[in-house]
DNA sequence: GTGAAAGCGCTAACAG
DNA sequence: CTGTTAGCGCTTTCAC
């Protein structure tokens, strides 16, 4: 294995500004880059650094300037290609902003996201974008906030929602509109699968489902709710309850695009035909969605944008710590494909 | 916003010396657990570094002791769930391990490949795990070892593989015993989707087909590979082509569950049925194949286990630099599901 | 523009 | 077991 010997210490600042002829501050200079050193210097110093082998050493830099260059991004559900697409988004501004994105995922357990939170503290995070577990303390945002550390929620808020900036998706509106789209295509019994507790978005979604039927004139019935754990599998169970239903409904929408998928599936399964004996719309329009079979129809919060503006949010922050928080919603635009729609009366494929 | 005056910085080892009237080093004893420290100082000082707020600074540390708990997971491409899968078991076991993981996408771009890699050296990380890039020089493991930078290689091996370490799956094998079973279902026709040029990966596959082949006496057609990008409209678009085929198929084998998902969906948008009207086997197992209609046949590579085994091959290389090289292949077990048997001869939805 | 000197917060010898 | 001392590699006043 061809490697240096582990004891040589690659050269430093010291070295260089010896061998260039110059004092280390004149060398610290050029390395950021600062417009006080002549570009003659500058050159000289920068082309003997590179003969040196030179490694810029961030953890001294950062130490000496109580900062550091990387960003903490915790998920709580990378099974759900929703956060997925969110954390690429936001790895993608956050790399090109020069920072480096410190990932942790805590399969949405309170414990671990104490140990990664107090990880990302010890590691001076220049700033953390949190998707909350389930069940975090409400006063979680300000506990972190009190850490001085620049904080964005996303996804999922969390207790007093205007002391700390969040993005997320409008998700009342976003399931008014699609329950709206259901009933426009003249379905009077309409499911809704999803968590029956917990989660604010469940709550939100819901309500926004509920308001839908209301203003349609549609009384709801309480065992068209049906509770089921977000996830493929909670889709193609919930399915089976569904099915045996009296009185059947005739469309259902699902909590977010895994459970519609689950459904789809199982429809298929059964040999039933998502569009014709069921319309079931989806939400997030995760990428698979236009891929499914049918194509789902569903509610579009551009995840990977959420990421995007998550990071530049967050890239404020850090910036100006004292301005007021912000609260970033999505607002949900509905793509209707061909799950939701009689077949052949196919709209759109996207 | 409630939040400490920036101007404040926390408390330092010092302070906590002086608060319990021990010594600095004492304090640093305390706090790396050393069993230097008498039970009854650790107890004091420790109660004093909670009642003051005290937060470890790791960049000083790290700063001394010319090491970190960062370590770099590089990887290629995260809307494959393959990897996404991959990420989540190396994250477990470095958390579990008190290393934190900085997380990297490259999208396939050497450029950004080459970014992250200088990013990761600055920082100082303890280790890297990388999952090449398509077209990644050769040389790069070396170059990444000359850094000094302990290095285990995931997915796609380049170059002398016997010079890194290095996780993967034995795809060769794997793509001959998924041939197999279609052989064994009575198939004399296989078609092959997957990308023809550029992979490592697509090589063995492709190989593995071959010999798969040629072991059940059937002489291949230069037509039955199908080239496609490796994703799900990929597969989509490839089955067109099966489709139209003289002589048409009865199975295929496909790059990876993504493009055999593609093949599934566009196979029942034509109204036709996998298993009855076309043999479908995929490969990686990823979590959803579990759960898509019908069922994927798939080769079982246990992606969020080839995480864990890389991050167990990396933490021994970071302990033991000088160690030979080790090299862990995942030996893939086929699961038969209902996309490529005869509907009703289910063997296995696992 | 450039140099000298003083730390950032921690650990690692080495004495005691 | 605990204290003293000397840095890790960098940035940052402050003189010149």
């Amino acid at each position: 294995m061809t490697k240096k010997t582990p004891t040589s210490h690659g050269p430093t600042i010291h070295d260089i500004a010896k061998a260039a002829g110059v004092s280390k501050s004149t060398v610290s200079l050029v390395l950021t880059r600062s417009p006080l050193a002549k570009p003659s210097t500058a050159a000289k110093v920068l082309e003997v650094a590179k003969s040196l082998g030179y490694v810029y050493n961030r953890s001294a830099a950062n130490l000496r300037q109580r900062n550091s260059n990387v960003v903490g991004v915790i998920v709580n559900d990378l099974v759900n290609p929703f956060f997925v697409e969110l954390l690429i988004g936001a790895e993608r501004v956050l790399q090109q902003s020069g920072y480096i994105t410190l990932m942790a995922h805590t399969a949405e357990s309170l414990a671990t996201q104490e140990k990664v939170l107090a990880s990302m503290r010890e590691q001076n995070a220049a700033g953390v974008i949190l998707s909350p577990a389930f069940d975090s303390p409400s006063d979680l945002p300000e506990r972190i906030q009190e850490w001085g550390l620049p904080l964005v929620v996303a996804v999922r808020s969390l207790g007093d929602n205007s002391r700390y900036d969040f993005v997320g998706s409008d998700n009342v509106t976003g399931m008014r509109l699609a329950t709206q789209h259901l009933i426009a295509q003249g379905h009077r019994r309409i499911a809704f699968i999803g968590r029956k507790a917990g989660s604010v978005v469940s709550e939100e979604r819901r309500s926004g489902y509920a308001s839908a039927l209301a203003e349609g004139g549609i009384t709801p019935r309480p065992e068209w709710l049906i509770d089921a754990p977000v996830s493929l599998s909670g889709g193609q169970t919930a399915l089976d309850t569904l099915l045996a239903l009296p009185d059947r409904p005739t469309a259902v929408v699902c909590y977010n695009d895994l459970v519609a998928m689950g459904v789809l599936n199982e429809l298929g399964r059964k040999g039933l035909q998502a569009g014709r004996d069921l319309a079931v719309v989806g939400f997030d329009n995760i990428a698979s969605a236009a891929h499914s079979n049918p194509p789902l129809t569903t509610m579009d919060v551009t995840p990977e944008r959420q990421g995007e503006i998550a990071s530049r949010v967050l890239l404020d922050r850090i910036g100006r710590p004292d301005d007021a928080p912000r609260r970033h919603l999505i607002a949900p635009q509905l793509i209707v494909r061909a799950s939701s729609v009689g077949v052949g009366i196919l709209v759109r494929t996207g």
